[in-house]
DNA sequence: TTAAATAATTTGGGATCCCAAAAATAGTAT
DNA sequence: ATACTATTTTTGGGATCCCAAATTATTTAA
Protein backbone atom coordinates (compact mmCIF):
# COMPACT_ATOMS: atom_id res chain seq x y z
CA UNK A 1 0.00 0.00 0.00
CA UNK A 2 2.75 2.72 -0.89
CA UNK A 3 0.96 5.94 -1.92
CA UNK A 4 1.94 7.85 -5.33
CA UNK A 5 1.42 11.49 -4.09
CA UNK A 6 4.85 11.41 -2.42
CA UNK A 7 6.53 10.40 -5.51
CA UNK A 8 4.44 12.55 -7.38
CA UNK A 9 5.56 15.31 -5.19
CA UNK A 10 9.00 14.43 -5.68
CA UNK A 11 8.24 14.77 -9.40
CA UNK A 12 6.47 17.87 -9.38
CA UNK A 13 9.56 19.39 -7.05
CA UNK A 14 11.60 18.01 -9.29
CA UNK A 15 10.12 19.94 -12.42
CA UNK A 16 9.96 23.24 -10.57
CA UNK A 17 13.28 23.01 -9.53
CA UNK A 18 14.76 22.02 -12.80
CA UNK A 19 12.67 25.14 -14.27
CA UNK A 20 10.78 23.05 -15.87
CA UNK A 21 7.68 25.28 -15.08
CA UNK A 22 9.00 29.31 -14.66
CA UNK A 23 8.21 31.27 -11.69
CA UNK A 24 4.92 31.75 -10.89
CA UNK A 25 3.57 30.48 -14.39
CA UNK A 26 -0.21 28.72 -13.06
CA UNK A 27 -0.92 25.22 -12.44
CA UNK A 28 -4.03 23.59 -12.32
CA UNK A 29 -4.80 20.16 -10.41
CA UNK A 30 -6.56 19.15 -14.28
CA UNK A 31 -3.65 19.75 -15.51
CA UNK A 32 -1.14 18.11 -13.27
CA UNK A 33 -3.35 15.06 -13.58
CA UNK A 34 -3.02 14.96 -17.22
CA UNK A 35 0.74 15.41 -17.41
CA UNK A 36 1.17 12.86 -14.68
CA UNK A 37 -1.30 10.70 -15.94
CA UNK A 38 -2.90 10.15 -11.98
CA UNK A 39 -5.91 11.62 -11.06
CA UNK A 40 -6.84 14.28 -8.60
CA UNK A 41 -6.99 12.64 -5.60
CA UNK A 42 -3.09 11.92 -4.88
CA UNK A 43 -2.68 15.47 -7.06
CA UNK A 44 -4.30 17.56 -4.13
CA UNK A 45 -2.13 15.09 -1.35
CA UNK A 46 0.64 15.99 -3.53
CA UNK A 47 -0.07 19.63 -3.82
CA UNK A 48 -0.59 20.15 0.04
CA UNK A 49 2.85 19.09 0.46
CA UNK A 50 4.55 21.22 -1.98
CA UNK A 51 2.66 23.94 -0.60
CA UNK A 52 3.62 23.61 2.54
CA UNK A 53 7.49 22.92 1.74
CA UNK A 54 7.21 26.30 -0.52
CA UNK A 55 7.61 25.69 -4.21
CA UNK A 56 3.76 25.76 -4.70
CA UNK A 57 1.52 28.92 -3.96
CA UNK A 58 -1.92 29.01 -4.08
CA UNK A 59 -3.38 31.73 -6.42
CA UNK A 60 -5.32 34.25 -5.62
CA UNK A 61 -8.51 33.28 -7.38
CA UNK A 62 -8.03 29.85 -8.56
CA UNK A 63 -5.25 27.45 -9.45
CA UNK A 64 -1.71 27.40 -7.93
CA UNK A 65 1.71 29.71 -8.83
CA UNK A 66 4.96 27.84 -8.75
CA UNK A 67 7.77 29.75 -6.83
CA UNK A 68 11.25 28.41 -7.79
CA UNK A 69 13.46 29.11 -5.55
CA UNK A 70 16.60 31.38 -6.22
CA UNK A 71 20.60 30.59 -5.62
CA UNK A 72 20.09 33.47 -2.83
CA UNK A 73 17.03 30.87 -1.66
CA UNK A 74 19.38 28.38 -1.50
CA UNK A 75 22.53 30.75 0.44
CA UNK A 76 19.76 31.68 2.74
CA UNK A 77 18.62 28.05 3.85
CA UNK A 78 22.34 26.97 3.97
CA UNK A 79 22.45 29.24 6.70
CA UNK A 80 19.32 28.53 8.54
CA UNK A 81 20.63 24.53 8.31
CA UNK A 82 23.94 25.81 9.69
CA UNK A 83 22.60 28.04 12.54
CA UNK A 84 20.30 24.62 13.24
CA UNK A 85 23.19 22.42 13.15
CA UNK A 86 25.24 24.20 15.01
CA UNK A 87 22.75 24.30 17.91
CA UNK A 88 22.91 20.51 17.34
CA UNK A 89 26.63 20.46 17.61
CA UNK A 90 26.64 22.43 21.02
CA UNK A 91 23.80 20.23 22.23
CA UNK A 92 25.15 17.06 22.19
CA UNK A 93 28.67 18.52 23.25
CA UNK A 94 26.49 19.17 26.28
CA UNK A 95 25.00 16.31 26.57
CA UNK A 96 26.40 12.98 28.91
CA UNK A 97 25.59 10.78 26.36
CA UNK A 98 27.64 12.32 23.61
CA UNK A 99 30.39 9.39 24.04
CA UNK A 100 27.81 7.43 22.46
CA UNK A 101 27.98 8.87 19.16
CA UNK A 102 31.90 9.60 18.92
CA UNK A 103 32.38 5.94 17.38
CA UNK A 104 30.41 6.88 14.63
CA UNK A 105 31.84 10.36 14.31
CA UNK A 106 35.29 8.57 14.05
CA UNK A 107 34.33 6.35 11.63
CA UNK A 108 32.94 9.13 9.31
CA UNK A 109 36.01 10.83 9.83
CA UNK A 110 38.24 8.22 9.22
CA UNK A 111 36.20 6.96 6.04
CA UNK A 112 36.49 10.32 4.91
CA UNK A 113 40.01 10.50 5.41
CA UNK A 114 40.79 7.49 3.55
CA UNK A 115 38.81 8.29 0.77
CA UNK A 116 40.68 11.76 0.23
CA UNK A 117 43.90 9.68 0.71
CA UNK A 118 42.58 7.54 -2.72
CA UNK A 119 43.67 11.02 -4.62
CA UNK A 120 40.24 9.88 -7.34
CA UNK A 121 37.45 12.19 -7.72
CA UNK A 122 34.81 9.23 -10.11
CA UNK A 123 31.76 8.91 -9.10
CA UNK A 124 32.01 5.99 -6.67
CA UNK A 125 34.11 8.18 -4.83
CA UNK A 126 31.86 11.05 -4.43
CA UNK A 127 29.04 8.81 -3.48
CA UNK A 128 30.88 7.47 -0.61
CA UNK A 129 32.10 10.91 0.44
CA UNK A 130 29.02 12.08 0.36
CA UNK A 131 27.57 9.22 1.98
CA UNK A 132 29.87 9.66 4.57
CA UNK A 133 29.38 13.31 5.05
CA UNK A 134 25.42 12.81 5.62
CA UNK A 135 26.29 10.43 8.10
CA UNK A 136 28.24 12.59 9.94
CA UNK A 137 25.77 15.54 9.98
CA UNK A 138 23.37 13.00 10.53
CA UNK A 139 24.82 11.51 13.49
CA UNK A 140 24.81 14.79 15.18
CA UNK A 141 21.14 15.97 14.11
CA UNK A 142 19.85 13.02 15.47
CA UNK A 143 21.40 12.24 18.24
CA UNK A 144 21.43 15.89 19.55
CA UNK A 145 18.93 15.43 22.41
CA UNK A 146 16.45 17.56 21.07
CA UNK A 147 13.94 16.62 17.93
CA UNK A 148 13.36 19.40 16.93
CA UNK A 149 16.49 20.25 15.72
CA UNK A 150 16.66 17.70 13.10
CA UNK A 151 12.90 18.21 12.46
CA UNK A 152 13.03 21.81 11.51
CA UNK A 153 16.35 20.68 9.42
CA UNK A 154 13.99 18.78 7.46
CA UNK A 155 11.39 21.10 6.56
CA UNK A 156 13.96 22.30 4.01
CA UNK A 157 15.88 19.41 3.17
CA UNK A 158 13.60 19.53 -0.30
CA UNK A 159 16.00 22.27 -1.84
CA UNK A 160 19.20 21.33 -3.68
CA UNK A 161 22.27 21.87 -1.42
CA UNK A 162 20.04 21.23 1.52
CA UNK A 163 19.61 17.20 1.90
CA UNK A 164 21.65 16.47 5.60
CA UNK A 165 25.53 16.62 4.45
CA UNK A 166 25.13 17.36 0.86
CA UNK A 167 28.38 18.38 -0.63
CA UNK A 168 29.18 20.59 -3.68
CA UNK A 169 31.07 19.07 -6.56
CA UNK A 170 31.46 21.36 -9.22
CA UNK A 171 31.78 18.27 -12.31
CA UNK A 172 33.83 20.72 -14.67
CA UNK A 173 36.11 21.44 -12.31
CA UNK A 174 37.24 18.06 -11.27
CA UNK A 175 37.57 16.98 -14.67
CA UNK A 176 41.17 18.39 -14.74
CA UNK A 177 44.46 17.65 -12.54
CA UNK A 178 44.42 21.11 -11.26
CA UNK A 179 40.65 21.35 -10.26
CA UNK A 180 41.05 17.66 -8.37
CA UNK A 181 43.86 18.79 -6.32
CA UNK A 182 41.58 22.28 -5.36
CA UNK A 183 38.93 19.72 -4.75
CA UNK A 184 40.95 17.80 -2.10
CA UNK A 185 42.09 20.21 -0.54
CA UNK A 186 38.42 21.86 0.31
CA UNK A 187 37.93 17.91 1.42
CA UNK A 188 40.82 18.27 3.73
CA UNK A 189 39.73 21.14 5.12
CA UNK A 190 36.26 20.02 5.22
CA UNK A 191 37.21 17.33 7.41
CA UNK A 192 39.49 18.86 9.39
CA UNK A 193 36.88 20.76 10.42
CA UNK A 194 34.94 17.39 11.33
CA UNK A 195 38.20 16.54 13.52
CA UNK A 196 37.86 19.85 15.75
CA UNK A 197 34.04 19.15 15.95
CA UNK A 198 34.50 15.88 16.90
CA UNK A 199 37.15 17.08 19.43
CA UNK A 200 34.95 19.35 21.07
CA UNK A 201 31.83 17.47 21.43
CA UNK A 202 34.39 14.87 22.92
CA UNK A 203 36.16 16.94 25.71
CA UNK A 204 32.11 18.96 26.14
CA UNK A 205 33.10 22.24 24.76
CA UNK A 206 29.77 23.16 23.41
CA UNK A 207 31.09 26.96 22.89
CA UNK A 208 33.90 25.25 20.30
CA UNK A 209 31.51 23.15 18.66
CA UNK A 210 28.70 25.45 18.04
CA UNK A 211 30.92 27.85 16.51
CA UNK A 212 33.33 25.69 14.58
CA UNK A 213 29.74 23.61 13.02
CA UNK A 214 28.89 27.84 12.28
CA UNK A 215 31.94 27.80 10.09
CA UNK A 216 31.88 24.73 8.55
CA UNK A 217 28.85 25.48 7.42
CA UNK A 218 29.86 28.55 6.12
CA UNK A 219 32.28 26.96 3.56
CA UNK A 220 29.05 26.11 1.74
CA UNK A 221 27.54 29.13 1.44
CA UNK A 222 31.20 30.39 0.40
CA UNK A 223 31.53 27.51 -2.36
CA UNK A 224 28.24 28.71 -3.80
CA UNK A 225 29.25 32.09 -4.25
CA UNK A 226 32.64 31.21 -5.63
CA UNK A 227 30.13 29.56 -8.29
CA UNK A 228 28.53 32.59 -8.83
CA UNK A 229 31.84 34.55 -9.31
CA UNK A 230 32.38 32.24 -12.14
CA UNK A 231 29.54 31.86 -13.71
CA UNK A 232 27.42 34.99 -14.86
CA UNK A 233 24.28 33.94 -14.38
CA UNK A 234 24.30 30.93 -11.68
CA UNK A 235 20.83 28.83 -11.78
CA UNK A 236 19.67 26.31 -9.55
CA UNK A 237 19.93 24.02 -12.03
CA UNK A 238 23.83 23.97 -12.08
CA UNK A 239 23.44 23.81 -8.15
CA UNK A 240 21.27 21.01 -8.62
CA UNK A 241 23.83 19.33 -10.86
CA UNK A 242 26.64 20.37 -8.42
CA UNK A 243 24.93 18.71 -5.48
CA UNK A 244 24.73 15.54 -6.04
CA UNK A 245 20.68 15.88 -5.48
CA UNK A 246 19.11 13.22 -7.14
CA UNK A 247 15.34 12.05 -7.36
CA UNK A 248 14.24 9.50 -4.85
CA UNK A 249 17.73 9.54 -3.33
CA UNK A 250 15.21 11.63 -0.15
CA UNK A 251 15.36 9.68 3.21
CA UNK A 252 12.43 9.95 4.99
CA UNK A 253 11.76 13.53 5.69
CA UNK A 254 10.14 15.31 8.21
CA UNK A 255 9.27 13.10 10.78
CA UNK A 256 10.50 13.73 14.71
CA UNK A 257 12.24 10.69 15.60
CA UNK A 258 11.06 9.32 18.46
CA UNK B 1 -13.99 27.66 -2.01
CA UNK B 2 -12.44 27.39 1.43
CA UNK B 3 -11.38 24.41 2.23
CA UNK B 4 -12.15 22.49 5.52
CA UNK B 5 -8.95 20.42 6.21
CA UNK B 6 -7.09 22.54 7.19
CA UNK B 7 -9.40 23.03 10.46
CA UNK B 8 -10.03 19.92 10.19
CA UNK B 9 -6.57 19.22 11.02
CA UNK B 10 -6.59 22.01 13.69
CA UNK B 11 -9.57 20.36 15.27
CA UNK B 12 -8.06 16.69 15.28
CA UNK B 13 -3.97 18.53 16.56
CA UNK B 14 -6.16 20.26 19.11
CA UNK B 15 -7.69 17.08 20.52
CA UNK B 16 -4.43 15.41 20.38
CA UNK B 17 -2.57 18.16 22.17
CA UNK B 18 -5.08 18.08 25.08
CA UNK B 19 -5.34 14.51 25.49
CA UNK B 20 -8.39 13.59 24.32
CA UNK B 21 -6.42 10.96 22.24
CA UNK B 22 -4.00 9.06 24.38
CA UNK B 23 -0.16 8.32 23.35
CA UNK B 24 0.47 5.47 20.99
CA UNK B 25 -3.63 5.49 20.38
CA UNK B 26 -4.61 4.12 17.02
CA UNK B 27 -6.63 6.43 14.52
CA UNK B 28 -8.28 5.37 11.30
CA UNK B 29 -9.79 7.35 8.65
CA UNK B 30 -12.89 5.63 9.12
CA UNK B 31 -13.20 6.85 12.72
CA UNK B 32 -11.79 10.51 11.83
CA UNK B 33 -14.74 10.39 9.40
CA UNK B 34 -17.07 9.43 12.16
CA UNK B 35 -16.36 11.67 14.62
CA UNK B 36 -16.11 14.72 12.21
CA UNK B 37 -19.05 14.24 10.32
CA UNK B 38 -16.89 14.59 7.06
CA UNK B 39 -15.94 12.22 3.97
CA UNK B 40 -12.35 10.37 3.78
CA UNK B 41 -11.46 13.30 1.15
CA UNK B 42 -10.65 15.84 3.78
CA UNK B 43 -9.58 13.59 6.78
CA UNK B 44 -6.72 12.47 3.95
CA UNK B 45 -5.74 15.77 3.46
CA UNK B 46 -5.73 16.46 7.34
CA UNK B 47 -3.79 13.52 7.86
CA UNK B 48 -1.28 14.38 5.77
CA UNK B 49 -0.95 17.92 7.39
CA UNK B 50 -0.54 16.64 10.85
CA UNK B 51 1.77 13.71 9.75
CA UNK B 52 4.51 16.11 8.46
CA UNK B 53 4.04 18.51 11.93
CA UNK B 54 4.71 14.82 13.81
CA UNK B 55 1.41 14.74 15.65
CA UNK B 56 0.54 11.96 13.77
CA UNK B 57 2.46 8.91 12.27
CA UNK B 58 2.02 6.09 10.07
CA UNK B 59 1.46 2.98 11.56
CA UNK B 60 3.13 -0.04 10.34
CA UNK B 61 0.30 -2.09 9.19
CA UNK B 62 -2.38 0.33 8.91
CA UNK B 63 -3.97 3.41 10.85
CA UNK B 64 -2.17 6.09 12.59
CA UNK B 65 -0.70 6.60 15.77
CA UNK B 66 -1.15 9.61 17.60
CA UNK B 67 2.03 11.41 19.04
CA UNK B 68 1.22 13.57 21.70
CA UNK B 69 3.79 15.86 22.44
CA UNK B 70 5.66 16.34 25.99
CA UNK B 71 6.30 19.20 28.32
CA UNK B 72 10.24 18.25 27.42
CA UNK B 73 9.20 18.83 24.04
CA UNK B 74 7.81 21.79 24.21
CA UNK B 75 10.88 22.86 25.85
CA UNK B 76 13.05 21.27 23.29
CA UNK B 77 11.06 23.38 20.85
CA UNK B 78 10.82 26.64 22.70
CA UNK B 79 15.21 26.22 22.17
CA UNK B 80 14.92 25.87 18.43
CA UNK B 81 12.50 28.60 18.15
CA UNK B 82 14.44 31.01 20.39
CA UNK B 83 18.26 30.14 18.48
CA UNK B 84 16.47 30.62 14.99
CA UNK B 85 14.84 34.01 16.19
CA UNK B 86 18.25 34.92 17.47
CA UNK B 87 19.46 34.43 14.28
CA UNK B 88 16.95 36.56 12.85
CA UNK B 89 17.75 38.98 15.51
CA UNK B 90 21.02 39.07 14.41
CA UNK B 91 20.46 39.01 10.60
CA UNK B 92 18.23 42.25 11.10
CA UNK B 93 20.84 43.87 13.00
CA UNK B 94 23.33 43.40 10.16
CA UNK B 95 20.78 44.25 7.74
CA UNK B 96 21.32 47.88 5.85
CA UNK B 97 17.96 47.65 5.51
CA UNK B 98 17.24 47.73 9.99
CA UNK B 99 16.36 51.10 10.19
CA UNK B 100 12.81 50.60 8.51
CA UNK B 101 11.51 47.93 11.31
CA UNK B 102 12.92 50.08 14.16
CA UNK B 103 9.21 52.00 14.40
CA UNK B 104 6.93 48.60 14.10
CA UNK B 105 9.73 47.55 17.18
CA UNK B 106 9.19 50.57 19.26
CA UNK B 107 5.96 51.02 18.99
CA UNK B 108 4.91 47.44 20.27
CA UNK B 109 7.51 48.19 22.61
CA UNK B 110 6.09 51.26 23.85
CA UNK B 111 2.49 49.66 23.33
CA UNK B 112 3.72 46.50 26.13
CA UNK B 113 5.24 49.24 28.35
CA UNK B 114 1.89 51.41 28.46
CA UNK B 115 -0.09 48.35 28.90
CA UNK B 116 2.31 47.37 31.90
CA UNK B 117 2.01 50.59 33.64
CA UNK B 118 -1.29 50.28 34.02
CA UNK B 119 -0.88 47.35 36.18
CA UNK B 120 -3.84 44.94 35.73
CA UNK B 121 -4.10 42.06 34.10
CA UNK B 122 -7.73 40.81 32.78
CA UNK B 123 -8.14 39.27 29.30
CA UNK B 124 -8.34 41.82 27.60
CA UNK B 125 -4.68 43.63 28.98
CA UNK B 126 -3.58 40.05 28.06
CA UNK B 127 -4.66 39.13 24.95
CA UNK B 128 -2.63 42.88 23.90
CA UNK B 129 0.60 41.78 25.54
CA UNK B 130 0.52 39.18 23.50
CA UNK B 131 -0.44 40.92 20.23
CA UNK B 132 2.59 43.54 21.33
CA UNK B 133 4.97 40.72 21.75
CA UNK B 134 4.07 38.85 18.75
CA UNK B 135 4.12 42.27 16.44
CA UNK B 136 7.87 42.31 18.26
CA UNK B 137 8.66 39.02 17.38
CA UNK B 138 7.30 38.61 13.80
CA UNK B 139 8.35 41.83 12.76
CA UNK B 140 12.26 40.19 13.15
CA UNK B 141 11.01 37.14 11.91
CA UNK B 142 9.74 38.54 8.85
CA UNK B 143 12.05 41.07 8.34
CA UNK B 144 15.53 39.89 9.06
CA UNK B 145 16.42 39.10 5.18
CA UNK B 146 16.06 35.27 5.39
CA UNK B 147 12.92 34.07 4.87
CA UNK B 148 13.58 30.50 5.88
CA UNK B 149 14.21 32.08 9.58
CA UNK B 150 10.45 32.32 9.57
CA UNK B 151 10.02 29.58 7.47
CA UNK B 152 11.07 27.14 9.74
CA UNK B 153 10.24 28.80 13.28
CA UNK B 154 6.58 28.31 11.86
CA UNK B 155 7.02 24.80 11.12
CA UNK B 156 6.63 24.11 14.88
CA UNK B 157 4.07 27.10 15.41
CA UNK B 158 1.59 25.01 16.25
CA UNK B 159 2.41 23.26 19.23
CA UNK B 160 1.19 25.48 22.32
CA UNK B 161 4.09 28.11 23.87
CA UNK B 162 5.48 27.90 20.07
CA UNK B 163 3.04 30.53 18.54
CA UNK B 164 5.26 33.44 17.34
CA UNK B 165 5.22 35.76 20.08
CA UNK B 166 3.03 33.71 22.68
CA UNK B 167 4.11 34.48 26.01
CA UNK B 168 3.15 32.66 29.40
CA UNK B 169 0.89 33.60 32.19
CA UNK B 170 -0.06 31.18 34.83
CA UNK B 171 -4.29 32.36 35.11
CA UNK B 172 -3.93 31.04 38.99
CA UNK B 173 -0.65 33.02 39.71
CA UNK B 174 -2.53 36.63 38.16
CA UNK B 175 -5.72 36.08 40.38
CA UNK B 176 -3.81 36.92 43.79
CA UNK B 177 -2.24 40.97 44.01
CA UNK B 178 1.34 39.27 44.92
CA UNK B 179 0.89 37.08 41.76
CA UNK B 180 0.16 40.06 39.49
CA UNK B 181 3.14 41.75 41.01
CA UNK B 182 5.46 39.18 40.08
CA UNK B 183 3.54 38.64 36.54
CA UNK B 184 4.16 42.24 35.75
CA UNK B 185 7.64 42.13 36.93
CA UNK B 186 8.61 39.40 34.83
CA UNK B 187 7.05 41.07 31.84
CA UNK B 188 9.05 44.37 32.48
CA UNK B 189 12.11 42.61 32.45
CA UNK B 190 11.12 40.68 29.18
CA UNK B 191 10.41 44.33 27.71
CA UNK B 192 13.38 45.87 28.60
CA UNK B 193 15.20 42.77 27.01
CA UNK B 194 13.46 43.57 23.77
CA UNK B 195 14.38 46.91 24.37
CA UNK B 196 18.19 46.15 24.51
CA UNK B 197 17.35 44.36 21.09
CA UNK B 198 15.88 47.18 19.63
CA UNK B 199 18.86 49.13 20.69
CA UNK B 200 21.77 46.06 19.65
CA UNK B 201 19.71 46.52 16.18
CA UNK B 202 19.53 49.71 15.85
CA UNK B 203 22.96 50.39 16.65
CA UNK B 204 23.97 47.04 14.23
CA UNK B 205 25.35 45.18 17.04
CA UNK B 206 24.44 41.71 15.52
CA UNK B 207 26.30 39.97 18.27
CA UNK B 208 24.69 41.57 20.74
CA UNK B 209 21.02 41.24 19.05
CA UNK B 210 21.81 37.22 18.57
CA UNK B 211 22.72 37.23 22.23
CA UNK B 212 19.90 38.56 24.34
CA UNK B 213 17.72 37.13 22.02
CA UNK B 214 18.53 33.85 23.13
CA UNK B 215 18.49 34.27 26.75
CA UNK B 216 14.99 36.16 26.01
CA UNK B 217 13.95 32.77 24.68
CA UNK B 218 15.78 30.80 27.47
CA UNK B 219 13.35 32.58 30.05
CA UNK B 220 9.97 30.49 28.35
CA UNK B 221 11.76 27.73 28.81
CA UNK B 222 13.06 28.55 32.47
CA UNK B 223 9.37 30.21 33.49
CA UNK B 224 8.51 26.51 32.46
CA UNK B 225 10.46 24.98 34.65
CA UNK B 226 8.97 26.83 36.81
CA UNK B 227 5.62 25.69 36.39
CA UNK B 228 7.02 22.18 36.59
CA UNK B 229 8.45 22.91 39.95
CA UNK B 230 5.08 23.49 41.26
CA UNK B 231 2.90 20.92 39.60
CA UNK B 232 4.42 17.76 40.31
CA UNK B 233 2.64 16.36 37.10
CA UNK B 234 2.94 19.32 34.36
CA UNK B 235 0.21 18.17 31.36
CA UNK B 236 0.55 19.85 27.85
CA UNK B 237 -3.07 20.84 28.87
CA UNK B 238 -1.74 23.02 31.70
CA UNK B 239 1.10 24.39 29.24
CA UNK B 240 -2.18 24.89 26.75
CA UNK B 241 -4.21 27.17 29.01
CA UNK B 242 -0.94 28.96 30.28
CA UNK B 243 -0.35 29.89 26.74
CA UNK B 244 -3.73 31.83 25.45
CA UNK B 245 -3.45 28.85 23.04
CA UNK B 246 -6.49 29.15 21.73
CA UNK B 247 -8.15 27.07 18.20
CA UNK B 248 -8.02 29.01 15.48
CA UNK B 249 -6.14 31.94 16.45
CA UNK B 250 -3.51 30.68 13.68
CA UNK B 251 -2.21 33.06 11.14
CA UNK B 252 -1.12 31.98 8.15
CA UNK B 253 1.38 28.86 8.51
CA UNK B 254 4.18 27.88 7.11
CA UNK B 255 4.44 29.82 4.01
CA UNK B 256 7.41 31.28 2.62
CA UNK B 257 6.88 35.28 2.65
CA UNK B 258 7.85 36.42 -0.84
C1' DT C 1 -4.08 -29.28 20.48
C1' DT C 2 -1.50 -26.72 17.51
C1' DA C 3 -0.29 -24.91 13.23
C1' DA C 4 -1.14 -23.92 8.66
C1' DA C 5 -4.36 -22.48 5.27
C1' DT C 6 -8.31 -19.95 3.99
C1' DA C 7 -12.02 -16.81 4.38
C1' DA C 8 -13.91 -12.44 6.10
C1' DT C 9 -13.10 -7.83 7.50
C1' DT C 10 -10.84 -3.71 8.10
C1' DT C 11 -8.35 -0.04 6.11
C1' DG C 12 -5.99 3.01 3.13
C1' DG C 13 -5.11 4.40 -1.96
C1' DG C 14 -7.02 5.98 -6.22
C1' DA C 15 -10.71 7.16 -9.55
C1' DT C 16 -14.89 9.27 -10.52
C1' DC C 17 -18.86 12.01 -9.81
C1' DC C 18 -21.27 16.09 -8.26
C1' DC C 19 -21.36 20.69 -6.65
C1' DA C 20 -20.36 25.47 -5.68
C1' DA C 21 -17.50 29.31 -6.35
C1' DA C 22 -14.83 32.00 -9.27
C1' DA C 23 -13.41 33.55 -13.69
C1' DA C 24 -14.05 34.27 -18.47
C1' DT C 25 -17.10 35.12 -22.14
C1' DA C 26 -21.10 36.66 -24.36
C1' DG C 27 -24.88 39.53 -24.50
C1' DT C 28 -27.62 43.59 -23.57
C1' DA C 29 -28.77 48.17 -22.53
C1' DT C 30 -27.60 52.85 -22.00
C1' DA D 1 -18.36 52.40 -27.19
C1' DT D 2 -18.71 51.39 -22.52
C1' DA D 3 -20.53 49.46 -18.61
C1' DC D 4 -23.39 46.28 -16.53
C1' DT D 5 -25.58 41.75 -16.51
C1' DA D 6 -26.24 37.00 -17.66
C1' DT D 7 -24.34 32.71 -19.23
C1' DT D 8 -20.85 29.45 -19.89
C1' DT D 9 -16.56 27.40 -18.54
C1' DT D 10 -12.99 26.40 -15.57
C1' DT D 11 -11.49 24.87 -11.24
C1' DG D 12 -11.14 23.23 -6.69
C1' DG D 13 -13.70 20.92 -2.59
C1' DG D 14 -16.12 16.98 -0.93
C1' DA D 15 -18.55 12.49 -1.25
C1' DT D 16 -18.77 8.01 -2.89
C1' DC D 17 -17.29 3.91 -5.08
C1' DC D 18 -13.99 0.32 -6.10
C1' DC D 19 -9.84 -2.11 -5.25
C1' DA D 20 -5.77 -4.08 -3.20
C1' DA D 21 -3.17 -4.93 0.73
C1' DA D 22 -2.98 -6.11 5.32
C1' DT D 23 -5.09 -7.80 9.46
C1' DT D 24 -8.01 -10.75 11.86
C1' DA D 25 -11.05 -14.58 12.29
C1' DT D 26 -12.20 -19.14 11.02
C1' DT D 27 -11.60 -23.51 9.39
C1' DT D 28 -9.04 -27.54 8.42
C1' DA D 29 -5.42 -30.83 8.72
C1' DA D 30 -1.60 -33.10 11.05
Amino acid sequence: MKSIDIELAEKIRHDILIGKYSEGERLSEAQLCDTHGVSRTPVRLAIRLLEREGVLRRGDGRGYLVQSPTVEDIKEAVLVRGHLESLGARLIAQSSERHLILPNLEAAIDEIDKLISLEVLDDKSIRNLQKQNAVFHQTILQSCGNDFVGFTCNQINHLPMLEVGSMAFDRTTIKTTKGVERTLFRLRLGNAQHKVIYHAIRTGDGVRAEGVMREHSNTMIEYIELFEKRHEELTLSDLISYSGYEMGVKTDSGQLAN
